[in-house]
DNA sequence: ATGAAAGCGCTAACAT
DNA sequence: ATGTTAGCGCTTTCAT
């Protein structure tokens, strides 16, 4: 029995492997960083050797050195009620999208060995520890979901020239890269999609008309329909919640009782439409048709189900993720923003 | 213009505190720490040198020594799409159940200054990362909420002794802490209500009878009924989807027609549940008083308005991140659990 | 192409 | 009660 042996529950470093290879802790760096003047024959060697220990890189070490954390902050920046022991309890989180977003996100850095932080910027108080995190190193950059839209977090990141992407434009003009979706061109897929099915009196419920993406499929809408020769398209507003579609379809039907086909911003407030059309006694789609936003679980959840514009929400957050590793690589680049085609899901409900 | 001036930009280290408090690294360490014997009056200095130079301790260094992350890893184990080159693109995670629980964790976390990274174990690859990314200590232990019964990871977890708490109880026992709620309790809530509301033919909707909280909440219905002098109650079993309600619905009413109120163990299943019913024309909660399970948004999206048992979930996700802090901190604790009493929230559908 | 050695910022003996 | 010092594991000049 050697009695030398380390135990083995530590895990092995840098200087074991380089001593099982008989290299230097340089050497073994360099193979394992990819850095190239490594003789081949040796990379072998400390390839083997790396196998053979069982060694893993230590991120606080090597983060110590490269200033660079291999973590990202993935915040969410909700509506903020402030105060109480736990602030969370309201449903910021509870929907359904931010769990698409973060599966994108994971799906573009894991295999990069990149981990995502949560975190929740819903408080002055939390923003600025969300700030001061960054600030601090402790992860390389953020991307950065709002759910309203006078977040004052991307101007704070802005100003601190933190390394950021967003997930949908900012409704203030800021020199901040983001990802979104053509929102003017799925409106206007709904608005083919319901003359063609020869929809004639045709309105739309829309989102709350602060946010750049509501006045988007409104207006793209609007300019789809009157190019259609529909000139005048009634329109409620709604706050994207199912209860602000069953208000807004009531409104609807009590000042244009003859309508046959409705443009609903997203697919929580068409199933709240949905509901109030068949307490009308219309039928759907045969009396009037209907179509959605987002093909959110929503959509397949309604009765019947929703035609509605499809978002890639997943390749659009994988798409956020690798621009904020091209810009914490280079943090230089350019401010950018990439578009994503939407697409049409016909269902039963049009 | 003295030239010696660091630039700005350089966050500050122990050091430049400990100058400008005219004392040495470990002291200024020491205060910061709270660590006992410093002196009250140059505590003071210290704090006022901290303040002064804007000193935030580097994580990677400390982290270094310590052998402490300051992270845990908050992981979602769902059931698996193996393949494919964006393995998320499933719902894995788009259920609103996941945030509710990364809002409690993040709730109790966030003042400790413990940050969760969000990791997904849906492959065998993924659980060997994620385990792989825990044995460096990466982090320094991680809660866990399983997708679906036949989970590897909690074992997995045990195995390479990781401190780890469970949202639930595992299907199979096993030696690790978790944090649950009295779903047998929650089921005689339900039962009473039920026949305190007249119900005389009630049946069930079940969820998969291979994990545990759908036994729990059959049984616990059962007995609950039995006690009531209904021994026998018709069940019928479905997949926690909403589909699933709907088609286990359809049975229910095929072959118990007469059936005036039912269980359903969540109530994604009962809002299934409830569009089966109006489409055959039974009124609820006239004809048919339907309670649900989970309290979640699918419940006030309801038509009728679901009643329904309600989890705390956002408290036992927090006492679930206190757990496991506790095992952090003191990796020899025995292991332990906590359950929840559930509620009864009375909506319009019962 | 490889090795030696310095040092990232911090904590924790150990010494005083 | 405070200071000195030795690393934690890694990357990266700088020699060779």
């Amino acid at each position: 029995m050697s009695e030398g042996r380390p135990p083995v529950s530590a895990s092995p470093t840098l200087e074991d492997v380089a001593r099982a290879a008989g290299v230097s802790r340089a050497t073994v760096s360099r193979v394992i960083n990819g850095v190239r003047n490594v003789d081949p024959a040796i990379q072998e060697t400390v390839r083997r050797a790396v196998a053979d220990t069982g060694y893993v890189p230590n991120r606080a070490a090597r983060s110590l050195v490269t200033r660079r954390t291999g973590a990202i902050a993935l915040i969410v920046s909700g509506a903020g009620t402030d105060g109480g022991e736990n602030p969370f309890h309201n449903q910021v989180f509870a929907d359904p999208f931010f769990g698409r977003v973060a599966g994108g996100v994971v799906g573009f850095l894991r295999p990069r060995g990149v981990h995502p932080i949560l975190m929740f910027a819903e408080t002055r108080e939390a923003r600025a520890q969300v700030i001061a995190f960054l600030r601090q190193g402790n992860a390389d950059g953020a991307v950065l979901v709002s759910t309203h839209s006078e977040d004052p977090l991307p101007a704070m990141l802005v100003e601190a020239s933190l390394p950021a992407v967003l997930f949908a434009r900012p409704a203030t003009p800021l020199p901040i890269s983001y990802v979104d979706v053509a929102h003017r061109t799925g409106a206007k897929l709904a608005a083919d999609h319901l003359v063609a099915r020869g929809r004639r009196r045709v309105a739309t419920i829309a989102g709350p008309l602060d946010v750049p993406a509501s006045q988007d499929r409104l207006s793209g809408f609007r300019d789809a329909m009157a190019a259609h020769g529909f000139p005048y398209v009634p329109c409620v507003e709604g706050g994207f919640t199912h209860q602000s579609g069953e208000i807004a379809m009531e409104r609807l039907l009590a000042d244009h009782p003859g309508v046959d086909g409705v443009f609903v911003a997203n697919d929580l407030m068409a199933q709240g439409a949905l509901q109030v059309l068949r307490h009308h006694g219309r039928r759907v789609p045969g009396d009037v048709a209907v179509v959605g936003f987002d093909d959110s679980s929503a959509a397949t959840a309604s009765r019947p189900p929703l035609t509605t514009i499809r978002h890639p929400v997943e390749d659009m957050a994988g798409e956020m993720a690798r621009m904020l590793m091209e810009r914490v690589d280079d943090p230089g680049r350019p401010v950018t923003s990439v578009i994503f085609e939407p697409s049409l899901v016909v269902r039963d409900s049009s």
